[in-house]
DNA sequence: CCATCTTTGTGCACGCGTTCACAAAGACAT
DNA sequence: ATGTCTTTGTGAACGCGTGCACAAAGATGG
């Protein structure tokens, strides 16, 4: 999971639990899917299959949403696209700034997953001059000095920093003294902002660590507890016991 | 958040929980600041701030990994980083190879987070033969035909899916059979994988999508009941299409 | 050596999320 | 119209994660 709330610890937005606003992105897509087969009703079972998810749970998710199946026959593929978009606020157009051009931030602009979506880059921003005006994914870079009438011109409420973690505080402050209510950071870095501004963060790097936490334990497991660590090999007396011998050989006194 | 477990509902890895491991990647940067700065000791409460979350979490989260502190005084900073970075699995060196050098594959092959953290890029691989032997940050990519043996050769055990979505399942299979067991997915859609095999997603749109929600609904209301559902305004005969243009004209009754 | 003060480690309670299992609802055939 | 069969919608139980609040542990000063 590339993720974590930040604000707006456990709120229920209008009954509709955060669990579940989560996984309507993934219903949307795999019922985008079926409609472009022309697939006029999906069973709760087959779209729980199609999205990876129980369908005890999806049922209960879109309970939420409202009564919008026909027992005996599922759901009208089209009808739940329409009113999952629109849950999802995707019924309009935002527009976005993406702060921080370098190869993670072009990758980004040239991203089709946010076009597709009623995601709209009104912007591009670095804080290189020698960038401004050079254009990436067909738009211009502009420079940092902009932001604040960027924002302002296009309305623009959501930000997205793909910067180096130096600076992504600083930008931060500026997006959301400019305006900006939601920001979805890239950058390695712990952003704090005012109440009211909603933060979610993707760190490429934790995800990999958690991968890796999950991939030693199972080559412990199967290496057996005798050479189930090797970092505890080089560990002097060690005096190694169950997979994580944790005794450190000299304690910090 | 933009994270999503396949795997391992919610085993807990040797008592460890899984939301705990979730975090440590969190401590262990903000220990590593502090260890540059040679801060030799740091309380619950400092470094809970400096990780963002609740000092009370984080003492019960450091308790499963055992006693590392010192009542009155804090937790020792090199210490408790070594001791995250072996639980963790840091301390050996993954090869990982990433799949797909699109814009995306090419910025995560240029992330600084990877070598940093006990990661090395054993291989770029590409299905376009273009690509073949043309260097990116450094390392020159290697043609899809080459998978098995690169895995193979490197003892790879973790593998990086920057692909098209199409082409995502069939070079998730194609590492899984030639021995990789953690699969971290950049591509949208949901990858089937056999038990014991990890897979941790990454999806740029949802986390937008998610925000959008949020967003929506913070506009709607400050605008008042009335004026709610900016999109239900326009709901009768539709017209109004999103984004996704899927506004059906005729409600499925 | 004793008192005081700081900070950890954790027992406990609460709430969210997940899952089971089933009754209610509707389609469809006869 | 009636019965059967499929699938939804949800009540209820359970488990995980979070946060409070405090006792235990140790440092520090006199």
């Amino acid at each position: 999971m590339a993720t974590g709330r930040t604000h707006r610890p456990a709120t229920r937005s209008r009954g509709i639990p955060e669990a579940t606003v989560a996984r309507l992105p993934l219903y949307l897509r795999a019922l985008t899917a079926l409609s472009e087969r022309s697939v006029p009703t999906v069973s709760s079972e087959e779209l729980a299959a199609a999205a990876g998810v129980n369908s005890a749970k999806l049922r209960k998710d879109f309970s939420y949403l409202g009564s919008y199946g026909t027992r005996g026959v599922g759901y009208d593929v089209e009808y739940l696209v329409y009113q999952i978009s629109r849950e999802l606020g995707l019924t309009q157009d935002w527009p976005v700034v993406i702060v921080g051009i370098g190869n993670l931030g072009a990758a980004l602009a040239n991203y089709g997953g946010f076009a597709s979506r009623g995601f709209r880059v009104a912007a591009l921003i670095d804080a290189d001059p020698a960038m401004a005006g050079k254009p990436v994914a067909g738009i211009p870079v502009q420079h940092t000095d902009e932001l604040e009438k960027i924002i302002q011109d296009n309305g623009v409420s959501i930000g997205v920093i793909a910067t180096p973690a130096g600076a992504a505080q600083q930008v931060c402050d500026r997006l959301v003294a400019a305006g900006v209510t939601s920001i979805l950071n890239f950058a390695p870095t712990v952003l704090s902002v005012p109440d009211g501004v909603d933060v979610r963060k993707v760190d490429l790097s934790i995800e990999l660590q958690i991968l890796a936490f999950h991939e030693q334990r199972k080559a412990g497991e199967e290496a057996g507890a005798a050479a189930a660590h090797p970092a505890a090999a080089t560990r002097p007396d060690a005096a190694d016991q169950g997979p994580d011998g944790d005794v450190p050989a000299v304690m910090p006194a």
